[in-house]
DNA sequence: CAAAAAAGTTGTTCTATGTCAACGTTTTTT
DNA sequence: AAAAAACGTTGACATAGAACAACTTTTTTG
């Protein structure tokens, strides 16, 4: 049941077994099913999730209604509504599992606490940051100046994961396009 | 000459006379005259730059040799090719002080040292990551979905000291669209 | 301070892509 | 298993904004 989250804590620094179930004692297991909403766009965030199995999604809507998807989180990787969970604000962003997902949570009260008393546990959430931001980064500025067509071929190129598990609908919204557009690059290859 | 730097990290954290010193001795100080070139982008990013007076811009070029501004860091800031100085992978963006600046700056050497070796330097890391992180969001996605129009009412809205101190040639560069739609724009408020 | 270069403005034209609608297909619900 | 809802595809049409160009204004340089 924890051993996904061990063998990725392990991966990411050395920790001696005591201070790994330290750390994993803090975490308990949800499970979800499809479209559940994890977090609401007016609650303020209270958790940091670990999929052990299935796709968390973080979308917003606009004023017409209309989502938009800004990340998409697979197995064996951490999820959350960060902006709202370091800040005590209201999210103004949704969470949802997409798929039947296995989930492990820990309360943000319990994930500082980790934090500060934990050395390596803070190592890893700088390693969380960093990497959130860089791949933030890339995803979002490589897009710019690109046309519809460009986006779909840098998707297929560096996250075809994507294409496999999520609807056409919620990859044009990620990608900023609409569906039909989407559609019609795909039928050109 | 460092006293910006300083007030910058008391406000940051609670951090003895004596660690404060440790921390400023690391930065050393450079003037850099309007459009100098601080990171190519096929260099590695060795240098965390605080700025003192003046500002820094990051931007890329796309194949046809269009500059896209990315970010621009305004005084009593931090700023850097992030990825780059993490990854130490060439970084495919461009440092450049746009006007007269004073920056202090430290090596990646010793800021992980720091890092490492200076908790209250670990943590004002970790707000840096956070922060740029929600930054990073903030803009991007806030413009998601908006048309020209409401991306430039966001900049008056949310960065209004950067249409003062940035050519709009940048601030089109920076907001993705052209500088004639930019100048259309703001001729009808 | 004059000349050159860069930036800003404004009109015209052109194109990528959004929107809407109709239809077929897949998925979900009961 | 049938009905309903959501999704995907494709065509016709409309439009925001890019591209280009000509001109003016500002900035930089020698």
């Amino acid at each position: 049941m924890f051993d996904i989250l061990e063998k990725f804590l392990k991966r990411k620094t050395d920790l001696d077994d005591l201070t790994l179930k330290k750390i994993i004692s803090y975490f308990k297991i949800i499970h979800t099913k499809r479209n559940q909403i994890l977090l609401n766009s007016d609650e303020i965030c209270k958790n940091y999730y670990f999929i052990n199995k299935g796709c968390i999604r973080l979308f917003t809507t606009d004023k017409e209604g209309n989502e938009n998807s800004r990340y998409f989180a697979f197995k064996e990787n951490f999820a959350t509504a960060l902006p709202s969970f370091i800040d005590q604000k209201p999210a103004e962003e949704y969470l949802q599992t997409i798929q039947k997902s296995e989930l492990l949570y820990i309360s943000r009260t319990d994930f500082y606490y980790l934090v500060k008393t934990v050395p390596q546990f803070a190592k890893i959430y700088t390693e969380i940051l960093e990497n959130g931001f860089i791949m933030a980064q890339k995803r979002i500025y490589g897009f710019q100046g690109f046309d519809a067509a460009e986006k779909v071929k840098w998707i297929i190129k560096h996250q075809p994961e994507l294409l496999l598990n999520v609807s056409n609908k919620m990859v044009a919204s990620y990608l900023g396009i609409s569906p039909s557009t989407l559609s019609r690059i795909k039928s050109r290859l």
